[in-house]
DNA sequence: CGTTCAAGTGTCTTTGAGCCACTTATAATA
DNA sequence: TATTATAAGTGGCTCAAAGACACTTGAACG
């Protein structure tokens, strides 16, 4: 009766950054089986001793490979069924955490276990995960592309202070086509999601950019309507 | 070990149809403790026997109770913690699901059981709820709002064939405003979602209204751009 | 045959996106 | 000091679709 009913089951968080130009995703090698050796997200079992809920089991996961505490986080998708794992019926909420590229080395933030930064390239990451993890990354990465286009989600991959040109860039990545400058302008500019800071960037001989920063880095704000596209004619 | 990781897993559907004008939810008399004799969503623990994942597992769980076999069904989000059930650590998954009132009496389809549909007022149901389900009726319904504004979900409360008349009661419903009914005509005479069904039904002494029907019952339709509500001035 | 009432249409205003040319500010160079 | 290159930022157009609401249409009934 018991055994029927009580189902492994873990957190799966799809940690987005971006460099390079390059959305990419952090995941970490496997020391035990099955999949030993393979790179799988950096999820793990939900710990009833230890966690509260849901949210703070994601938060922990993530503190554990990134040492980032108060990333954004949002709950994707749960998936769960008998086949997904050989061992039998288990479940995974799926994650996505967007954070600035961390400056600290990762290996030296946990010990002996790998771990690193994959590409994301055209939805899926370069190399094969184990599991059903490229599902995973998939299905959070629709989920990002999606509220990118009628959120200011995009912003919390920057670092502070950031200025327009790193706004469209972060877009760009995310969406993988040309955004207008102007529309963004308008939205952030009009929203009142984003602040001044102080001074501006000079980069090469060109005109010094503002800067600005996030005035909530913990919220997310909803535009009226969602960005089209480029027209067909 | 095994028991630190092991969860009691559920899944439940939040059952919404429509009728008296007024949007309401099923919900199922507990004849067990904990919360016996109180009313609580129709969802109940994943069976590792015959669940091959939980989306069929809450197929069967909606198949129990209504009947129905292949209503819209959604995933909405999951809920986890130490507190939700006074037994211990917990997960459910939430799900929601629309359908045209059944015209089968409910009883009569699950024996003993007390069923019955409950309205859903201004953001939940109008009587207490056992464990946490009056907050997963308000995530629910939170989902379902939002999802209105800018999809063709609304009319799989339907039952075919309908009217224009219908779609824009449907709308106001849920939305709990005015909707325009030529903002409702464009978007779904453009989009190619209902199509026109044999005669037209004629209330009282007014001009007959056209019938349609859905074009596909399982998928829904994304509109461009969000509703907006009324202008202020 | 005219009245009644919802069904359905015409059409104006408003909002915000896409597009793209134009002006502005800085630093390197002549 | 003047010229020029380059990115920063603005102005202003077109377009699509929403809101608002008056208008026309058509069947039923006296």
């Amino acid at each position: 009766m018991e055994e029927r009913h009580a189902i492994q089951t873990s957190v799966d968080p799809v940690i987005f950054t971006v460099f390079d130009g390059q959305l990419h995703t952090l995941v970490v090698k496997r020391t035990i089986e099955p999949y030993k050796g393979c790179w799988s997200l950096p999820g793990g079992l939900v710990d009833t001793e230890q966690d509260l809920d849901l949210h703070s089991a994601a938060l922990r996961k993530l503190k554990e490979k990134t040492n980032v505490a108060a990333p954004y986080l949002e709950q994707v998708e749960t998936v769960g069924s008998a086949s997904r794992d050989p061992r039998g019926w288990s479940v995974t909420v799926v994650y996505y955490a967007l954070m600035p590229r961390p400056e600290i080395a990762l290996a030296a933030t946990h010990g002996a276990s790998e771990v690193r930064w994959e590409p994301v390239t055209d939805g899926t990451a370069a190399i094969p995960l184990a599991f059903d993890h490229e599902k995973l990354v998939r299905l959070a990465l629709e989920r990002l592309r999606a509220k990118v286009g009628y959120t200011s989600v995009a912003v919390h991959l920057l670092p502070e202070p950031f200025t327009f040109l790193d706004i469209q860039h972060i877009h760009e990545v995310i969406l993988g086509r040309k955004v207008e400058k102007k529309s963004l302008m308008r939205r952030y500019l009009g929203s009142g999601v984003i602040e001044e800071a102080q001074g501006a960037r000079k980069e090469g001989r060109m005109r010094p950019a503002q800067l600005y920063r996030l005035k909530d880095r913990r919220t997310i704000h909803y535009f009226t309507r969602t960005m089209e596209g480029p027209r067909e004619e």
